[in-house]
RNA sequence: GCGGGUAUGCCGGAGCGGUCAAACGGGACGGACUCAAGAUCCGUUAGCUUAGUGCUUACAAAGGUUCGAAUCCUUUUACCCGCACCA
């Protein structure tokens, strides 16, 4: 087989349907809309790398997949060019990021086209163009009118190799998401918050409506985290403390009150003579990281203070623990030993009493609190509780909430696990926060018109932020009383960037509007997102709630940014491992496409397994993909028409019934089989041309290139990349071509079994084999293709003719779908 | 600790109550073609058995539901992933 050269092929239709700008979509379109989105890239400099050669061929096949099936489709692209990956990637390279990004960028088109990826050149967008982060800006101005954005001081986490503060959904296992071997500290800082948790409930009902993989809409309740529960005032000192529990039915069973020890207010429960010992506990703790902390034991130290328990009076000391959240709840929290694990061990630890509340039901044992070895946790029935002895836990809980609200000291109360965003970074490669602190005035916003902040683009990177080094850009004049102010040199997490960016992609070039709500509503919400994994928790959770906020300010008239999202599974290198510079397992796709063309490459994604699930590369699996698309192209290429028979129409029919059916799903791996299968029955002699075109278009999804040509070769009608998806004649498909099929297969399987037996009988082969057909089935059996099978010359006969050649009678045996066969 | 997932033949991976010794690809083996190699084409690839048949053992392990299970349920084991002192 002649060499087929695929990078030529490739070149020549990038070109073309660069000229033709054949991808470019507009708002005027007669037909239905559909959005096709993909998650922008961040630019890095190594290019593509086999992940985003995956999942944007998932894109790409469903947004041509939907192009053919006549949508008006907006399939976008742009880069998420901000951020410190990139600045760290700049300093290590010696450049300024600006450069380093554009550079990376160029790069990355380049590869993306080579792909055969079919974006919308027109509305490409990067977010570190001031003309796009000026609209990053601007949000953040609504957000501080609104209240949503805010500044306070907390316990934050920071990174040292990041030499910033970090978003608490960046924080994983206690180490920086960016840099696995880098512990997170906990420092109080004062930072800008993003008020995610006023829309905790809209973000969590949200999501019955989207058809998301259950599994992401699992983790994301998980991580919202709602709990119902009721909020008792403790007083201390003669002032309330609230504190947040789900057991009320345990309140008679408390013995201390814990305050965490990064709580802001807790100097004030400190006595005089207890502070020297609070003050050692802090500092111990402090000098620890989170992730240290997760290991270490229940700690604290005695306040000195006591807590007057609401529903008794009874007096309880109030420590300062190690293992209570400051951000959770009120930070402080009623601890019960004999009904918690935690305040048992801790109770323990310290010999507070353990008084017992809950009895369970229905079992012999009960529990003393001097005897138990481990806190019971259960529901049951309560004692010990004055008026409320013998209710079950269950009712408790009411009764005992409804008795606090009488008193006033008592709520019910929801609680979500979800914090408020941390955005303020301190680093040069964000969008810089817009606005200035003056001495006189306070944090006062820059005026929307003088948006936007820019970067300035000289700075001095090393120790601190690089934005501090640039005098022309931190002293400024306030925006109201011209006095000399200083300006915010935090810029904003790169996750800002991309909670909206899909929103501009709908009218990316205005300059007067962050987005023209016609087009966005036009657009929006996005049909179909797709991504990986890891961003359900931080991407996936910011972008609904910025579309929340925009919905609430009136610029666009729905809530959810996505109503499908499909999530692929991560390509993992040969090892196992995941690919990586530093393990030297990275396999690029420019290699790839080099070696097999861009085809092949996106092919054999997609065909080696189901698309949600991982795969591990290997480049075996590539083999398969480009032996089969040679096959094809040869085919095509010498292809004469033919005649239409019912038998491959039948077979095309029912193809593209299925195949439409499993992309739909992402099912491709499947799709690919069933377009392999008919590929393979196509006949020598040729098939007609409306046959031809139908493989090419489903076969075109996947392989646009190649399908390009031989679709030029065909003499089809401009682009398959344009035309329609073949539609389904349901009175064509008949199973009777397939019953007949198998026939044949069983037929030849059969023959082959003798000739197996025979020759283990006789010691050598035999030479020749008959078979005996019912007369209305001859025309299923065709000897040159069954000789071809068989390895052997092959004889067909029917039952009834008169000249066949059966010396042993063989011809008796034959029965419908099941011909008679005898060797010799 | 909580939550989610996965376990299939030499390998990757379909299958999600009967039509399953199990799609498809890769590998291996045998054959055709060739002077030869490659490519291509055909076949075989659990075991025994058999002129195209039948049987046994099989889908992590053990139980169960069912006329019938790779497929449903329970328990166990292993691996992967997410969350994690959330009161």
């Amino acid at each position: 087989m002649k060499e087929i050269n695929f990078s030529r092929i490739e070149k020549k239709w990038q070109k073309k349907w660069e000229e033709k700008k054949i991808f470019e979509v507009s708002e005027k379109s007669k037909k239905k809309k559909y959005y096709v989105l993909d998650m922008f890239p961040y630019p890095s400099g190594e290019g593509l790398h086999m992940g985003h050669a995956f999942v944007f061929s998932l894109g790409d096949i469903y947004a041509r997949f939907k192009r053919l099936q006549g949508f008006n489709v907006l399939y976008p692209i742009g880069y998420d060019s901000l951020g410190l990956p990139a600045e760290n990637a700049a300093i290590k390279a010696g450049e300024h990021p600006a450069d380093y990004t554009k550079k990376s960028m160029k790069n990355f088109m380049k590869q993306q086209k080579a792909m055969g990826w079919s974006y919308d050149w027109s509305r490409v967008l990067w977010s570190h163009d001031p003309e796009f982060y000026k609209w990053d800006q601007w949000i953040f101005l609504k957000m501080l009118e609104k209240g949503i954005a805010y500044r306070k001081k907390a316990p934050v986490n920071f990174c040292e190799k990041c030499q910033s503060v970090l978003a608490n959904e960046q924080v994983i296992d206690g180490k920086c998401w960016r840099h696995e071997d880098c512990d997170v500290e906990v420092k109080h800082l004062e930072q800008w918050f993003l008020r995610i948790t006023k829309y905790a409930e809209d973000l969590l009902k949200g999501l019955d409506k989207i058809d998301w993989p259950e599994n992401a809409k699992k983790r994301q309740r998980n991580w919202i985290g709602r709990s119902e529960g009721t909020e008792i005032d403790f007083e201390i000192n003669g002032e309330k403390w609230p504190v947040f529990t789900t057991r009320p039915d345990t309140i008679f069973g408390v013995t201390f009150v814990v305050v965490s020890a990064q709580h802001n207010k807790l100097i004030d429960l400190v006595t005089p003579e207890r502070e020297k010992e609070v003050q050692k506990f802090l500092k111990k703790i402090k000098s620890v990281s989170e992730k240290e902390m997760e290991d270490m034991e229940k700690e604290g130290v005695f306040t000195g203070s006591y807590a007057t328990n609401p529903i008794n009076g009874k007096k309880v000391p109030v420590y300062a623990g190690n293992f209570v959240l400051a951000e959770y709840g009120s930070g402080m929290v009623m601890a019960v030993p004999a009904h918690d694990q935690r305040d048992f061990e801790f109770a323990k630890k310290y010999g507070i009493d353990i008084d017992v509340v809950i009895q369970p039901i229905g079992e012999n044992e009960s529990y003393d609190g001097k005897s138990m070895k481990e806190a019971f946790v259960g529901y049951g029935k309560l004692v010990n509780s004055e008026g409320f002895n013998g209710l079950k836990s269950e009712e408790a809980k009411g009764h005992i909430t409804t008795a606090l609200k009488i008193k006033k000291l008592g709520r019910e109360k929801i609680q979500y696990k979800l914090r408020d965003w941390l955005i303020s970074r301190q680093r040069y490669w964000g969008t810089p926060i817009p606005v200035v602190y003056c001495d006189k005035c306070g944090i006062i916003p820059v005026d929307e018109k003088a948006l936007p902040v820019e970067l300035p683009k000289k700075v001095k990177f090393g120790k601190g932020n690089p934005l501090e080094t640039n005098d022309k850009f931190v002293n400024v004049k306030c925006p109201k009383c011209s006095g000399k102010g200083r300006r915010e040199t935090d810029t904003m997490d790169t996750f800002a960037n991309s909670s909206w960016y899909y929103l501009r992609y709908t009218d990316s070039g205005n300059k007067k509007k962050i987005f023209d709500s016609k087009n966005a509503n036009y657009w929006c919400p996005i049909d179909q997102y797709i991504g990986g994994p890891e961003h359900i928790t931080m991407h996936l959770i910011y972008v609904r709630f910025y579309t929340k906020f925009l919905k609430d300010l009136g610029l666009i008239r729905f809530d959810e940014p996505a109503l499908k999202y499909f999530t692929q599974g991560i390509v993992h290198a040969s090892d196992g491992a995941k690919m990586s510079k530093s393990k030297g397992n990275v396999v690029e796709p420019l290699e790839i496409i080099e070696k097999y063309g861009a085809d092949t490459l996106r092919l054999a994604l997609v065909s080696s397994a189901s698309p949600d699930k991982d795969i591990i590369w290997d480049e075996k699996i590539v083999l398969g993909s480009n032996k089969f698309l040679k096959k094809v192209y040869e085919y095509f290429n010498n292809l004469k028409f033919g005649k239409v028979d019912a038998k491959t129409e039948s077979k095309l029919n029912k193809t593209i019934k299925e195949v439409t059916e499993n992309v739909e799903s992402f099912k491709h791996n499947l799709a690919i089989i069933k377009i392999r299968a008919l590929f393979d029955s196509f006949s020598d002699e040729g098939i007609d041309k409306k046959t031809a075109e139908g493989f090419l278009k489903i076969l075109h999804i996947y392989c646009p290139f190649i399908t390009e040509e031989l679709w030029e070769k065909i003499g089809g009608k401009g682009f398959v990349s344009l035309s329609d998806w073949p539609k389904v004649d349901e009175k064509k498909i008949d199973e009777k071509f397939e019953k007949a099929e198998e026939a044949v297969e069983k037929t030849v399987s059969d023959i082959m079994n003798i000739l197996k037996i025979v020759k283990e009988k006789n010691g050598k082969e035999a030479e020749r084999v008959y078979i005996y057909v019912i007369p209305n089935e001859i025309n299923r059996y065709d000897s040159d293709e069954l000789s071809k099978r068989v390895g052997k010359s092959v004889g067909v006969f029917a039952v009834n003719d008169k000249a066949k050649i059966d010396p042993e009678g063989k011809s008796k045996k034959a029965k419908p779908g099941k011909p008679g066969i005898y060797v010799e």
